[in-house]
DNA sequence: ATGAAAGCGCTAACAT
DNA sequence: ATGTTAGCGCTTTCAT
């Protein structure tokens, strides 16, 4: 067995409390300090954080849930979320929403369990309305990433998506681009339907008429926008197509270049993430970067804010994505 | 505050010892498991964790500690690992090498503090021998990854870097190739050297000298894959190029087309991993595919066995990987 | 089958 | 400045 407090203080003619005082940075006189900083060293004595996290009733742990680690948007978060953390001296617990929503657990559970001090929920997915308010009612401290503030009764972080394809669209419409065609992304995810909200937007701040017909919806998958590019390319003509992300940017620009067309030349086409894809493929793709480290950073900052009690308030963070220039878009042909 | 045992207990007309009885499924007559069962739905009682381990010393947390978490081929484990611990009954907490070499702390130190009950030790850099030593005596469930059990006396899982060379290797030689150069891995990552270890093993076993000439090395970047390349193509000829990673696969494409030669018809140019970078640039990069979920998957597993102790012994398993084929390779030129 | 009591390792009054 | 004591929420003998 580990060494406990009892035994330093045995080691050190002293008492537990005077250990635990002097552990916990209190008042205790230089020559005790001494003999129980020698008892620590020699009987390599650790501090049992399970002990302590029981009669404090804080774990100094953030849990964090997730669709799926494994995907490139999250690892980059997950990074920033890890490394913030422990420079404010909590630990990080991952969590998989799927195997949650399988056994019909409830987040909040983690917090009575004392498993969790704070809790960053992220999801792809239009998120439950009565799933939220349950959440904003419990009083924890949460925050939401990649959430739109969709209930302003809780606390959100994410990018602003909307800005990010009107930037887009305004760099297309500088290149005398006018038939400018969206591959949307799915419904059902949250920013696939705010960087459709950017398309209308730019395009009507830009004067042109966002036509429905230019509109398609595909997953956001390489071979998803391969099919639906192919499509886009029966039913119409334009000059631009504006991807709802870099894979079906990919594969959006594989369908048009097996058609004999060249891009830029041809046909502009824009991702976004500025993901790994965007920055090696060729032509390289013309995308709105994710600030994904300095989401998780800052979703820490504020998450313990709010567990320090420094913010009591709800709050929605928007962070401004930044267009990446490379060569998949040019001057429109016509 | 949430709700203990003993107010569970109270409600139901019991004693605490009977209410941890029936949450441990233990023997408590029927009518008196009703009452329990009613008074912890009322009352909404989730057992804290935290007294839980205190007693039993036990936490049910398996710590994950890699250099990045950010890094795909983490990412993909790490989703394993995450899924198959939950499945175990385990949770995950990861902590970055990068943190714990600064503050020089000691792994180890968390199994001290009643962090983890085991640990999942990843890095792609070649070990200390002291510390695997030091590790290694601990006696603590620990299983590394990504190393070839350097060390025999720790339990290891990796994947079979030098059988994933001397695949293509073989691969090559079947398609006439001879002449084959390979860019190298920086050499203090431990999977650069076994690959290596397979370039020349593969040569050999196909009646192929390796030539020092043909060997270059270059970290595992697509930038670094692109000037190395292009220095190999200054110095020599070849028909075929095996890379240490898919990455630098990558930027070896484009030096070799940079100077108008084609791929595969001029060279064959290899990969490895099977990143994203493999599957979707142009064209599809022949690579090695490495089993990361399955890796964190079995590693989980075999700690599990390591914990509850049904494997006392120290193992090291090699996973096989899968070549995968794809256009960047053809026939010898000559 | 159930309850009383001790104890896991620590913190925090409180008294000295 | 230091020691005594109670208690955090739970498990586990040991009686009954």
């Amino acid at each position: 067995m580990s060494p406990t407090i009892i035994d330093i203080a045995k080691m050190a003619n002293t008492s537990k409390s005077t250990v635990s005082r002097y552990l916990n940075g209190g008042k205790v006189r230089a020559s005790t300090a001494k003999r129980i900083e020698e008892a620590i060293r020699k009987l390599k004595y650790k501090p049992n954080v399970n002990a302590r996290r029981l009669v404090l009733n804080k774990t100094n742990v953030i849990g964090v849930v997730v669709d799926d680690i494994s995907n490139i948007y999250y690892s980059g978060v997950l990074a920033g979320i890890q490394a913030v953390a422990s420079q404010y001296g909590y630990v990080c617990t991952f969590y998989s929403r799927a195997a949650y929503k399988k056994d019909e657990k409830d987040y909040l559970d983690l917090f009575k369990e004392g498993q969790v001090d704070g809790l960053i929920l992220g999801t792809f997915q239009i998120r439950d309305p009565e799933e939220m308010e349950h959440i904003a009612e419990s009083g924890y401290p949460i925050i939401f990433i990649g959430d739109n503030a969709s209930n302003s009764a809780v606390s959100s972080i994410d990018i602003d998506n909307v800005q990010g394809v009107i930037d887009i669209i305004k760099y297309l419409h500088s290149l005398g681009h006018k038939r400018i065609a969206h591959l949307r992304g799915p419904s059902n995810m949250s920013a696939a339907n705010l960087r459709l909200e950017g398309f209308v937007k730019g395009m009507k701040s830009c004067g042109l008429e966002p036509d429905p017909e230019l509109i398609i919806e595909s997953d956001w998958t390489v071979e998803g926008g391969y099919t639906a590019t192919n499509k886009l390319l029966d039913r119409a003509k334009f000059t631009a197509l504006v991807c709802s992300n870099d894979y079906c940017a990919n594969g959006a620009i594989k369908a048009i270049q097996s058609r004999g067309l060249r891009v830029p030349e041809d046909i502009s086409v824009t991702g976004f993430d500025n993901s790994i894809l965007a920055e090696y493929t060729s032509p390289p793709i013309t995308t709105v970067k994710q600030p994904f480290y300095d989401l998780g950073k800052i979703a820490v900052k504020h998450l313990v804010d709010i567990m320090e009690g420094d913010i009591p308030l709800k709050t929605a963070i928007l962070l401004q994505p930044i267009m990446v220039i490379r060569s998949s878009c040019g001057k429109a042909p016509w």
